[in-house]
DNA sequence: TGTTGTGAATCTCTTCACAGCT
DNA sequence: AGCTGTGAAGAGATTCACAACA
């Protein structure tokens, strides 16, 4: 099995073969990488040896080949649609935000209890009630549920985004949730980011 | 030196102490705090060791006290000063999430180049021209600054904001900032986030 | 010469396990 | 009896260092 860190590193490293193309450069040496991604040459190679892809060590990975096989690794062929739970001012960002960012990896609706967002369209993603979550997620085979509601709601929430059958949930609100072990979790906690920002700007 | 998780950690304690004493709880075993944040048992008390505090083997940790030595130990006593820049849909959603949020950690001015932005107020926070940057972080003695821009701006306004002073960044971008090594940066990095939960979502 | 791929060494963080306490 | 505090062991991740190669 490969780490969960490892797959956040290929994640960047695809973005930054993307800019180094976008500069028609053909190839990268591990270090040229390991230098934009700030990391470390040896690491670089151990990442991509995970996804078993090579290099030549005269001219370094092919920047194509390595993309392709990132992607390969990292997409669905099919693609991953996810849904948005909570149509606040962070919601409404994060809908903007991920709207067109990744071809394989799209926000195709959103939810919220207040009648005043249901039923419009904002930023591209229409929103329903929360009560259409089970029948949204299952007819267009959601996979992936984003919580950017209040705390005291993100358990119940999530329970229905489980029940509905999403495989994994990108939890914004400062509450760790209960899901079963299918389920798999990544938290953004930004007041805690904030606080480690805070700290160690003054002591380091 | 304490270590980067312990810090992340700490911060999330506190905000499970601040339920339990809300629910007028006095004390708390390490056991309990662990099945709340999800750790070990064993974990939260290294932590705890980590500032030097220290609970009753018959009734745990007192519930005030230590609240009281992690605020200690995070916060500057006389609080932290933050200024975000880029003041687009993120921007405005962050500025609102985390107004008010912690007393000892504000964001007390915005920054954005869109005339149609500065000047104004948004949630509460004044917003200026980032030519006023070098300003505004001296005259308030600002230490944090929250990067929300796009990304090819990110570099530049990282700069203004080391330079006028602040010690440490909360960046947005997906972008590794070039920083002097005093000042601490924090990378919240959204798309890797999603990308991450799609893949073990899939993958488990 | 300068790189890749990788076993081995190292470093860091987490968990075990138990003495000491109430 | 059941907890805390912590030395020691263990697990994971990173880095070293070098053979193999062009």
């Amino acid at each position: 099995m490969i780490s969960d860190k490892t797959i956040g590193r290929l994640s960047q490293y695809r973005r930054l073969i993307a800019d180094l193309l976008v500069d028609d450069e053909r190839f990268v040496f591990s270090h040229k990488l390991a230098e934009m991604a700030g990391g470390t040459a040896a690491q670089v190679r151990r990442d991509v040896m995970a996804i078993g892809y090579s290099g030549s060590p005269t001219k370094g990975y092919d920047l194509a080949g390595l993309a392709e096989s990132i992607d390969n690794f990292l997409d669905a062929p099919e693609g991953t649609r996810a849904v948005l739970v909570g149509m606040g001012n962070l919601g409404r960002a994060i809908t903007a935000y991920f709207t067109g960012r990744r071809p394989k990896l799209s926000i195709v609706a959103a939810f919220d209890n207040d009648s005043y967002r249901t039923g419009r369209v904002i930023h591209g993603c229409r929103c329903y009630p929360v009560e259409d979550i089970a029948k949204i997620v299952g007819d267009l085979d959601v996979r992936v549920g984003i919580l950017t509601v209040p705390q005291r709601v993100a358990q119940p929430m999530a329970d229905m985004l489980v029940q509905a059958g999403v495989s994994g949930i990108l939890n914004f609100a400062p509450t760790r949730l209960r899901v079963p072990p299918r389920v798999y979790v990544e938290y953004i906690d930004m007041t805690t980011a904030l606080e480690k920002v805070s700290y160690f700007g003054r002591n380091m």
